[in-house]
DNA sequence: CTGAAAGCGCTTACAG
DNA sequence: CTGAAAGCGCTTACAG
């Protein structure tokens, strides 16, 4: 490996001539630092990153990436937008998935284990607890979410509730009632924020419409495919059946199609089902929709990363939430809800605010 | 930051024997290596990843995983597994995704950047060039690739041609004859293995059941959904139309069953179709595929990568190539091929084996 | 514009 | 079992 001692003794100068040359600082004569180019290209030379971070402070040029699962595609993608406007500034990103793992989110997040080997982190789709904020806080780590918001860190994200409300209210103007939501209900593990404010705003919503809440309706999706498939069975087993569900995420929507395909029910026309995201695949579904953009979310979290890590001018604004704008796609899984047909009467037919029957 | 001189401080003995002590080196008192951790532990302590790489030769703990396109399904659950064994033996993945940037990748592989930076490499999906080989291994980086063999690295893949074969034989027994291809063509930029293997092993299964190529039905699909998609419109605007489409992956087959789907036809009455992966999706559309173990190829390669970087036995293989086993999966877009119906006959009639019509 | 020297936080022979 | 000292490859005041 060559080094800077080396450059040094091809040009016949000394070390930190070489190193200033290098990096482009002033107060060098164009001549030599010519020469000390030329000789770097030709002998192949490359800074060692840990002499550089040594030297100079500790710097990593390096950013942590945490998510949950890269697997699925909202996390993907949101790396993917971040990844490329860090490397584009010069950044190298570290992943850590979690993949569920209680003992590798301490590690990352409960141990000062990363303080010397990133200049920030990058946390996607979960809530740190309040211990964790506060220990990578006293860590002077800056840190950025995507997906939930935490006071004290900036954050970007959509809004939660208003994406299950506008799912919730699309079905409520088609005259649904009777309406089911799929999502995370026993996230005690992982401290997701977002289907806990999904969750929220489809019973806010339901009850705004008079709706009254029905515990059967809400079931367990794991944000996955299978989950969805599963949920699905369990509910159009019920009787009588949801004319609607509301999955909070297009994944468990797709699994949610699949059941009541299996089940022999048409789409929309015996179930309507909206789902959360705009997956790669949902037109594809044909699947309605709120839509948020992933990408973006991505690479605007790099950029307030990158904010943040830069030497902050001295009224610059710390802490900064964005919050990104949603909106409805209207495809083929949502119609009016059946004409009253073999379906008796279940529980919680008062408040309906259209004279429409459940 | 507590440094290694805070511990000696505190515990009245030199920084060499804290650091013997904290590495659970052996010549250390109990009683000395007792009080030595309790203060790192008091005091927060963690060594300095710059420090240590620096004193120790430049290791780094750090692999560095190459992909083509993070989102993609494949890849992505590559990361996940590889990930995780590489964690389990505390080293420390940092992500470069080419996103298809000639740029990129000129970076990461064609120039010594990542030298000092990594331990070694994982390559996934890209077959590197010669001149990329020649370059990393006179660095001397350990490499292992993913999907794309090369003599000189250790390599974990399917045989894509035989993944080919075992597709088209499937269709060619149900009676097919006219069977299109849709992959990926023009790969002149990223030099990709796995597509030319997987449309090698279609002409040539094509051709020892004696059906003569028809280049009209080779598609470019990209990979991508909508490539698979639009190579539908097209195969399927042909006159005659293809009866089966061997898709040289799973979301092209997604893309394919879409535009059948648009132009109203059965499948598999009026066309079969089968893909590559067996992605999460694919029972989903209730797809036949050919399976290959995706979470366990980045497994085992992440293995190889441990066993390159270990101390070398001395007669240790260096190089060694892994080929795992892929399964055809039988789903329901696959079936016999149509009776003769009105589709008039077209090119390429003679040599077909059974008294099938084409 | 350039150089000598100290220092970043560790590890590692070498002595003892 | 333990310590003093050199060294890893850079950067950074400080002089000149």
């Amino acid at each position: 490996m060559t080094s800077i001692h080396d450059l040094a003794r091809e040009t016949g100068v000394s070390t930190a001539t070489v190193s200033r040359a290098l990096r482009g600082l002033p107060r060098v004569s164009e001549d030599t630092r010519r020469r000390v180019m030329e000789a770097a290209v030709r002998l192949g030379y490359v800074p060692s990153p840990h002499a550089v971070g040594l030297a100079s402070g500790g710097q990593t040029r390096t950013v942590a990436i945490v998510v949950l699962f890269v697997t699925r595609w909202f996390f993907a993608t949101v790396i993917s937008g971040a990844e490329q406007v860090l490397r584009e500034r010069g950044y190298d990103v570290l992943l850590y998935n979690l993949d569920d793992d209680q003992e590798a989110r301490r590690r990352v997040l409960g141990t000062h284990l990363l303080t010397k080997r990133v200049d920030a982190m990058l946390i996607v789709g979960l809530g740190p607890t309040p211990q964790e904020v506060h220990w990578l806080s006293n860590q002077g780590m800056p840190v950025v979410t995507v997906g939930a918001r935490v006071a004290q860190w900036p954050s970007v994200r959509v809004d939660d509730e208003l994406v299950a409300r506008t799912a919730v209210e699309h079905l409520l103007e088609l005259g649904h009632r009777r309406i089911a939501y799929v999502g995370m209900l026993n996230d005690a593990s992982l401290s997701l924020a977002t289907p806990r404010a999904r969750a929220r705003g489809y019973r806010d919503t339901l009850r705004d419409a008079g709706i009254e809440q029905d515990p059967d309706l809400e079931l367990e999706g794991g944000f996955t495919l299978e989950g969805g498939t599963s949920a699905g069975d369990r509910l159009l087993a019920l009787s009588p059946r949801p004319t609607a569900v509301f999955c909070a995420s297009d994944e468990m929507a797709f699994g949610v199609l699949r059941a009541a395909r299996r089940k022999g029910l048409r789409v929309p026309e015996d179930l309507s089902v909206v789902g959360v995201d705009d997956h790669e695949m949902a037109a594809l579904f044909d699947l309605t929709t709120v839509r948020q953009p992933v990408l973006e979310q991505g690479r605007l979290a790099a950029r307030h990363v990158l904010r943040l890590m830069a030497p902050q001018e001295s009224d610059e604004v710390v802490s900064d939430h964005v919050e990104l704008g949603t909106e409805l796609v209207v495809r083929g899984t949502t119609g009016p809800v059946p004409a009253p047909a073999s379906a008796s009467p279940g529980a919680g037919g008062e408040g309906a605010k259209a004279g429409v029957e459940r």
